[in-house]
DNA sequence: ATACGGCAGATTGTCAACAATCGACTGATG
DNA sequence: CATCAGTCGATTGTTGACAATCTGCCGTAT
């Protein structure tokens, strides 16, 4: 099975499983659904109890979502969940833009019929969750729409960027469906985004993805400013 | 002193020291220096008993350049120090264009005495190390002084994207230099990105960032070429 | 009233032992 | 001779106990 004799179609690797994996994953999962508020204390004993196991996996999880930029920890004292500040939001909305068009730049001579594909099939989940008003699965599918765009580049580095972006979206995203109720992607925007996206005037696809990040950021800015201050800042 | 007392003058913190922290600097730094090859496997027991500390620490330290980019871990089997691939190289330099522009844009309208000093001060310790024909205090330096473009920003996210690029090309670097010998910056490129990033003509900045960083993707994918191909890949 | 010193609780950092898994080797077997 | 089950050494994953450090509180002295 190792050397592939049973013909070139490669079977899904069996993941390998540790706790840490597992754990990072709910964890994440948590936080990014709001079941932990942003600027909550995680204690390493509760949690690794909560989750049933030692505390050294749990450790190893906390400290992938640290690198990840979620939490946010303190030797000795604490770890907290972190919050959005507005500065926060206005960098991660400008590197959007810069990356995104570079993402568009590095695989637009080569959007073969795969691409067009995956991008619409993205596009129909999403249009999808958003007719049926259910915000929390039309963020995800937004966030995966424009992930494939990344994904697309095969660009290591890039891809490793936009997921630290996509948690740091989503965690903002989670705190303002909770906090004004259904306020999800619309429709008409990403429309818009898609088709240009298949298109071939390079320029306007440029200015709609400035556009679409500009609106993104100011309803994201508008949001934090009107909230308390308290939020624990992010590294 | 919590309270800031003493005056708006903050005092430097003093960094609260664990093991992990300085397991990682130093595990870093015998990569990047090249005193552990690439491709290289690290046995955490052993790696262990040379630092003097027990598995814990050192697994989180490890962990941690997991993240960075370094090291490559498979569950149960091995760690290993990745080398770097010409795909690798060739977007790590795409990359180092589209965010060294966006950092310059971000910054472009108050390079204030304090930016252009700073700019200036890492520049003339590139041009004396260089002088001083030591090339891997050149390496560093050069480093540096790009960095502190990214820094200037103040972006969390750039910075340590920008983190991320600098310890793979660290890494090259390091190889390169043990494989060809003196091969250090040279610095008349630099002087015209320092003279450029502090005149007042961007898009001849944006047109002299782009042909710097070809001329070194070149250089490096050259090297890489000849090479052979075993070496681990990175994530 | 305020500042200082020390105590106590809570939390994280560290350690050494144990368990699970992997990769290669070996030897039997068709 | 090829193939496959079993075993063994090596390496990482996991655990529970112990130590170091931080924060808040209380009492005391000025």
């Amino acid at each position: 099975m190792t050397k592939g004799r049973a013909g070139e179609a490669v079977l899904a690797r069996v993941p390998k499983s540790t706790f840490r994996a597992h754990i990072a994953d709910g964890l994440r999962a948590a936080i990014l659904n709001g079941d932990i508020e942003p600027g909550a204390q995680l204690v390493e004993t509760a949690l690794a109890e909560q989750f049933g196991v030692s505390r050294g996996p749990l450790r190893e999880a906390m400290r992938q979502l640290i690198d990840e930029g979620l939490l946010v920890a303190v030797p000795y004292t604490g770890t907290h969940v972190v919050g959005l500040s507005v500065d926060d939001v206005r960098e991660i909305y400008s590197m959007r833009v810069t990356l995104e068009i570079f993402a568009f730049e590095q695989i637009w001579a080569r959007r073969e019929p795969a691409f067009r594909q995956g991008l619409v099939a993205r596009h129909d989940a999403l249009t999808a969750c958003i007719d049926a008003e259910d915000d929390a699965a039309s963020i995800v599918a937004e966030l995966q729409l424009h992930g494939f765009v990344y994904e697309a580049t095969g660009h290591k580095l890039l891809i490793r960027t936009w997921e630290s972006i996509r948690g740091r979206l989503q965690l903002y995203w989670a705190a303002h469906h909770r906090a004004h109720g259904i306020r999800g992607p619309r429709r008409d925007g990403h429309d818009r985004y898609v088709a240009m996206a298949l298109a071939d005037d390079f320029d306007a696809l440029k200015a709609e993805i400035t556009d679409h990040m500009a609106r993104g950021g100011q309803q994201t800015e508008a949001f934090l400013r009107n909230r308390e201050a308290g939020a624990v800042q992010g590294p």
